[in-house]
DNA sequence: GTCGACCACTAACATAAGTTAAGTTCGGTG
DNA sequence: CACCGAACTTAACTTATGTTAGTGGTCGAC
């Protein structure tokens, strides 16, 4: 990826929007960023219920959507930079989740007024911002799949093959791994488990050569493990060849 | 709801379409669907992997998505007459599911280019068309709340009290419950647990009173307690009060 | 009518995961 | 440097769920 782009959206749909779009079009997808907010520390952004008329884009860190439940923390999606976190709010107006960072995040806020905009009277990126909000969809569908099929151990593996995916697309993963500042407790939280079984877990794959996951830091020891212990096959990221536009 | 409208799309969006479109657009609605077909057993009408150009609409009974692993099938989503059942095929082009019919089953076809021409031309109609996509991927959210805090008894008391609450929304629910022909094998697989398992806990419903599930009949005995066993708050529906368009 | 297929149902046993209740490491702060 | 809280770790025990192996019922095909 080059950084020929505004550093705000050169990551959205996977940094694929640099081949699907026209020079013209990157730069109004630029113009729809209004004002960027940087959390350093653990950040309730939008509440569940909240009737919003902006909707947020990751540009550096990572932010939760999660469901609280009985008491409980549930984590229904993770987002990487680049990723429209809840564009759904354009539409829906009421959030039904909320919305945290982790650790330090960046975010920028684009008001729905530019988004009635370009849906009006640019076809291509209305296209793009629908494309975005599909993609997300089908990551929900495979997280079902996901807690419906595997035991934890499955889960984990599988949560940290897809990040490592999701931020290669970006550009963000490293060669073995890639920085990750979730806890045990809310790896639980994204896996539906509990923090001391978690905890059993990261010590299992740890022990079995499969992924070493220590101070914020995901290190992958054996990658083919990693993917057949998580099922995880990167179809549904739909991250393959360019963007089709028909 | 009246039915002065297709029978094809009246119950679309949850019915609310007619209060949200002109008259002239729900003709426009109408005229998208194409062909109609009609399956009187268990089908797959579409395997994952498959280029779709056209998408489908579900008239008339019961269809699932349906993700296999390892020799499992697993039930990500199902529908109700009025779903938009992929919609979301039209810009992602590939399935990253199968879609089954459950029973039998009414459906329509929508050609893409019929929807392309809707997105150039009728804004009011292309939301709604997102809207519909957005409507699935908070149910998504929810299914994803509800397989990582509830056992497999409030997995089922969940499940039964969405369809109920979808049922009704299209006036498909009965006073005390609604016709389900789903085997006990399929609920397994909409719950994430055996079909060994889901007996026990249909039993265990039924005898603690709370619903009873036999011969593809549905009976709820206790209302407030299936919400609370499958900790079921229909926000997440979007279905109160009129659809927004801004 | 009989056969086979599918579905509902049950029992006995094995295992994954939740719960409770600790103790330990580690980074930051006074 | 000592303390504190948060994250991590472990152990012992309980419970939910998976697994294997069956029984009986119903219904349609032949």
């Amino acid at each position: 990826m080059t950084d020929d782009s505004c550093p705000y959206t050169r990551r959205f749909l996977q940094g694929r929007s640099r081949d699907a779009l026209s020079k013209r079009e990157r730069t109004l997808l630029e113009g729809l960023v209004g004002t960027v907010e940087r959390f350093t520390a653990p950040h309730t952004i939008l509440r569940r219920g909240d009737v919003v008329d902006q909707s947020t884009i990751l540009i550096e860190g990572t932010v939760a959507r999660v469901i609280y439940e009985d008491g409980k923390r549930h984590i229904v999606a993770l987002h990487v930079p680049g990723d429209f976190v809840d564009l759904h709010a354009f539409a829906l107006k009421r959030l039904d989740h909320d919305v945290v960072s982790i650790g330090s995040v960046q975010i920028g806020y684009v008001p729905h007024d530019r988004i009635q905009k370009v849906l009006e009277k640019e076809p291509t990126l209305a296209r793009m911002l629908w494309y975005s909000t599909l993609l997300d969809a089908a990551m929900h569908r495979e997280w079902i799949m996901k807690l419906e099929h595997l035991s934890a151990d499955g889960r984990l593996a599988h949560l940290v093959a897809e990040l490592w995916q999701r931020l290669d697309f970006v550009d963000l993963a490293g060669e073995n791994g890639f920085s990750l500042p979730l806890t045990q407790q809310e790896l639980a939280d994204a896996c539906g488990t509990t923090s001391i079984h978690m905890n059993r877990v990261v010590k299992k794959l740890r022990e079995t050569g499969v992924v070493d996951i220590s101070r914020g830091q995901v290190t992958v020891l054996d990658k083919q493990a990693l993917k057949e212990l998580g099922a995880f096959d990167p179809a549904y990221l739909y991250g393959q060849g360019p963007l089709k536009l028909t």
